[in-house]
DNA sequence: GTCTATACCACGATAGAC
DNA sequence: GTCTATCGTGGTATAGAC
């Protein structure tokens, strides 16, 4: 854990590039922050974010880990905690509580910047440029291979492909809501939401995200109704034109 | 209707632009298409793509208009059709149908580049590029909106804000999906199959969807279940660190 | 009206002096 | 470690030929 050492000298240069590009990345997004952006906003050298970390892209990729790894760490250490206390009683909606909450809770904590975290969260998961998708897509996967498990365990039903499937599907729709225009409502329910607004929310996603996963698998019959409703005059007629 | 004339004349400038952008948009994404390359490959002048569409911005959104509007046009075709056929008895099934099916249908057409259809809609959905994204999200708008409505007659029970979460959840996933490392699968699923397989992948996408739209609202029970979860000692004791 | 040649400005990156 | 100067490439704007 870093000590947030609120010392009055100024930080070093290294600091200094990470939170000006930090505050650019929630103010613009990745594209909008130029290095001259940047190491005017940091008071430094052009030359300098070359220096210390390579390359804009591998500044940005910092800039993420820097928030997003210990938000990784809470949700495998809430997993951790909930599988050792209730080993088989577990259920899909603890594994989901896992997931979410720890953002909740750090966006509510007294740590400067906390109120910042939402917007950088929803910036960090809805941004269009590729390295930034990159880097999500990429520090998810060590975190979704161990919730991937717990989910698992808790929907033996399902096979290996359709979790993966239904998974998808729920993670996609997740961040659908959050890159719809929706985000700055969600983001104040959230920051509004003391204890009650919290759990409200949290319940209303999580029985969405429940519906998705334990949604039964179409039998022969649903098979049959929607060919039947392929093969409508009404729909079969139209001819496709390209 | 366009007649597809296969004509042996050069195609004019702006058509031979058009084709030029949309084979590098399909092969590599908008950023990766340059201005440069655009140029080359349609054997104009670089300055040509300024003068016929006025910038790179609008010109890939030519490129889109070209082959989404269609789209569109047949979705509403077929909800239109399906409304006039069954009116009060529509269920929300028949309007996901009118949403998916025209886009399976198109790419099975004899049009040249049908096979490549499903391909382009992929790199749509998915692009990174904000003017992609801020086109496709406008283009849908006018469709959703109509949609929306479908969708209300078909599932009275939810209030208008709550079927509004729920389709842009809905919608999420399904752009989710597309734009998850299953892309290259879900359209090899799409492209061979024939009929049945067709079929097969509508109706498991579909029942996902239903499951979404018609989740039970969260009772009071619910979010004291939640709300018991997340005052647990082992959840409650992890202090957030930012 | 169409098309061409060419100039412009901003970007990220890098070499080399200090 | 830090700075300046400069390179290559990107999209764009315009003057002028046809």
């Amino acid at each position: 854990m870093t000590l947030a050492t609120p010392r009055l000298t100024p930080a070093d240069t290294k600091t200094r590039i990470l939170d000006a590009a930090e505050a650019l990345f929630v103010a613009g997004g990745f594209d909008a922050m130029s290095m001259r952006q940047i190491t005017t906003t940091a008071s430094v050298n052009l030359a300098a974010v070359n220096y210390h970390f390579g390359s804009k892209d591998a500044l940005i990729q910092a800039v993420l880990a820097r928030q997003l790894d210990p938000l990784n760490e809470a949700r495998l250490a809430v997993l951790g905690a909930l599988e050792a206390d209730l080993a088989e009683r577990m259920t899909c909606e603890h594994v989901l509580v896992a997931m979410f909450l720890p953002a909740v809770r750090m966006s509510r904590s007294g740590a400067p910047n906390a109120e910042r975290f939402l917007h950088f969260l929803g910036r960090a998961y809805t941004d269009p440029s590729p390295v930034v998708r990159e880097f999500i897509d990429t520090h998810y996967l060590e975190t979704l291979g161990r919730f991937f498990f717990a989910f698992q365990r808790t929907l033996p039903e399902l096979s290996r492909d359709d979790l993966g499937f239904r998974l998808n599907f729920a993670m996609g729709a997740l961040s659908g809501i959050l890159a719809g225009g929706n985000t700055q409502r969600l983001i104040h329910d959230f920051t509004q939401g003391q204890g009650d607004q919290e759990v409200t929310l949290l319940s209303r996603l999580i029985s969405l995200m429940v519906a998705a996963l334990k949604a039964p698998l179409p039998g022969p019959d649903d098979t049959t109704v929607l060919d039947a409703i392929v093969r409508m005059p009404a729909v079969g007629s139209l001819a496709p034109e390209v």
